[in-house]
DNA sequence: GATGAGTGATGTAACGATTCAATAACCAGG
DNA sequence: CCTGGTTATTGAATCGTTACATCACTCATC
């Protein structure tokens, strides 16, 4: 049969020529065994004689051969990869977070695929639709709108996924999250304690499910007192505009401002510091601020910020956990919702 | 020939039952034709007739048909991703060259994979070879050690690489950098320039490339004249790195002090800032601060930061926009060393 | 009504690995 | 030196796509 002959050939051919790189077969040839022979050093090393299989290996070193993982993973139906969707890389909130992620998929062999939706529905269902196309093992992911069919139909076709920070109250699914409402609680309850009388809520959108809830938790902690809340929407949760939103304040005169504010998160917080120092406002004496997140630069700044504390790392961490676990057993696996309790960092920005 | 009709079954059975996605070949069958055809209406939708592709595209939607990447990739030999790996995520200069890689992938229809290498060179090796077994288009990398075989190996077996701000005089790759020694050399001579005689260069390892070559810029703005120019070297490059080396300083007697310190990146100048201020020196006065990279937040610190303005995005852009250069036309690419020239941003933490 | 050009659809080898049933090699014991 | 029972290796089927060489139409032309 000559048609083996030439396929042959051309195949080894081509593979010299175009790619360069080293073939399973290309090893075998070179080590003198079978292709499963070297499949079985490369994953059930335990299988083979110490003596072919260190034959084998010093192929695989003189060739500098390495797996295709396209051709593992579609043998196994699986990638060795899970997926990141996060609403902002550059937010020190998310690279914390997806440093806990990786730490923990690290230890299951399984690489992180960051992403970054930066709050858009559209590059969100886009990054979604590429990592099912993957086939990775799972996907964590701060949805833009955690209402949206998007996960649920991923979730019906089968991926694994864990909501993180933005987890609703469906069973369906698991999720990581702080108790946002109970954060917001913290901080005004704290102005109000050191004798704010003014407070002002910045951030927003108020379309993202955690920035309403914060705002929800400050309201509680004001009902049924004389203290005056009110909100200044942002368009979103950046340090431009913290500045925006602080610039409108500081113009206003000293009797129509409030003497806090508190921000939903600390990038905003740090917009606001800084344009009102730059006013010359004294912070906390004309204006206390309140952050959230407590992100290390909320820390670092000049006027180290009060910030509601996330477990950023643990948030990860945990949601990882939760992941694997599903992927490793999904029949002993219930879906769980964690709730993390955020607590109050004060620092100068805020005190007394 | 029964086998033929055997496989089929048992594959069909496997499929429904184990997986729940669809393969091309529901989508031909519901659609009722060949699985070429639906390969046509995914890759080439000019060639098949309006009325089929409608029928095949109907087929799709219901079944939720997504392809295989896997076997995508197999077949052409390349997935549809760069990889790109950073030294630390968590420091926002990364993210925003992170940011402005992304634009350009995306242009590109490619995604991102984005690998955090902790500055341990064991990492980033595990990372490299992940990305070379992924078969990726290319890798955008700040190595550890850039003088290492591993990013040599890497080209040797065919993978394009573009090295990103440590890169290396070498021709045989292209890289982006910034020019740290006049970056360096604009700090330091800011600082004589306001009157300072007594400068400190607060950064390290010194093994990383980019750290030593700005504290030698800043030696030779300061060459043959009575400055006093001290090094304090840092084990890392992070925020409490700064505050560790501040310590060490304002513990000194006042005389015993430089009044200007140069740091090696604005995370370790945050650091400072923020140990210095509640010492209660006062910025600028009893020491004034100059960062580097010009991130975010060192305009947002309460007592802005002066620093090294480098184009952070641009940088990342310029990067991918040389790799898909290479990578869609290996012939007539050649290795290009695009050096960016830093600019000085002068902020209130070194006015006069 | 046969011919041919041109267009659209089909069928299948190939991509590079894994897996597992079948076979070969080995080694004691008689 | 053969036999039986392990253990080590082999070979082929398989994963889900793409690409391309065929094959099947359609429709204008003579």
């Amino acid at each position: 049969m000559g048609w083996r002959f030439r396929w042959t050939e051309a195949h080894r051919g081509r593979s010299r020529t175009l790619s360069g790189m080293a073939r399973i077969e290309d090893v075998a040839a070179l080590a003198g065994v079978s292709v499963g022979t070297v499949s079985n050093v490369l994953n059930r090393p335990q299988a083979v004689t110490p003596k072919t299989r260190a034959r084998v290996e010093t192929a695989i070193a003189e060739l500098g051969y390495l797996p295709n993982e396209s051709a593992r993973a579609l043998v196994s139906g699986r990638s060795r990869t899970v997926g990141l969707v996060v609403p902002d890389v550059t937010n020190p909130f998310f690279a914390d977070l997806a440093r806990g992620a990786e730490e923990v998929a690290d230890k299951h062999d399984v690489v992180v695929m960051l992403y970054n939706s930066a709050e858009s529905p559209e590059r969100e269902l886009r990054y979604l639709g590429h990592l099912e196309t993957q086939r990775v093992q799972g996907i964590l992911a701060t949805p833009v709108n955690p209402g949206g069919q998007a996960v649920e139909a991923l979730i019906k076709r089968g991926t694994p996924v864990v909501l993180l920070d933005r987890g609703q109250a469906s069973r369906t699914v698991c999720s990581v999250a702080v108790d946002h409402r109970a954060g917001g609680r913290l901080a005004a309850t704290h102005l109000t304690e050191i004798g704010h009388r003014r407070i002002a809520f910045v951030g927003g959108p108020l379309s993202v499910p955690g920035v309403a809830e914060r705002l929800d938790g400050a309201r509680s902690a004001v009902d049924h007192s004389d203290i005056l809340l009110e909100t200044i929407e942002t368009p979103s949760l950046t340090v431009a505009a913290g500045r925006e939103a602080a610039t409108t304040l500081v113009r206003r005169p000293a009797r129509e401002r409030p003497t806090a504010v508190f921000c939903a998160n600390d990038l905003l917080a740090l917009g606001v510091l800084q344009t009102v120092a730059r006013e010359g406002l004294r912070v906390p004496e004309d204006l206390a601020i309140v952050g959230y997140d407590d992100i290390e630069f909320a820390a670092a700044a000049a006027v180290p910020l009060t910030s509601v504390r996330q477990p950023r790392e643990q948030l990860g961490r945990v949601a990882a956990e939760l992941l694997f676990e599903e992927i490793n057993d999904p029949s002993r696996h219930g879906h769980r919702q964690v709730v993390f309790q955020p607590d109050l960092v004060v620092r100068t920005s805020s005190a007394g």
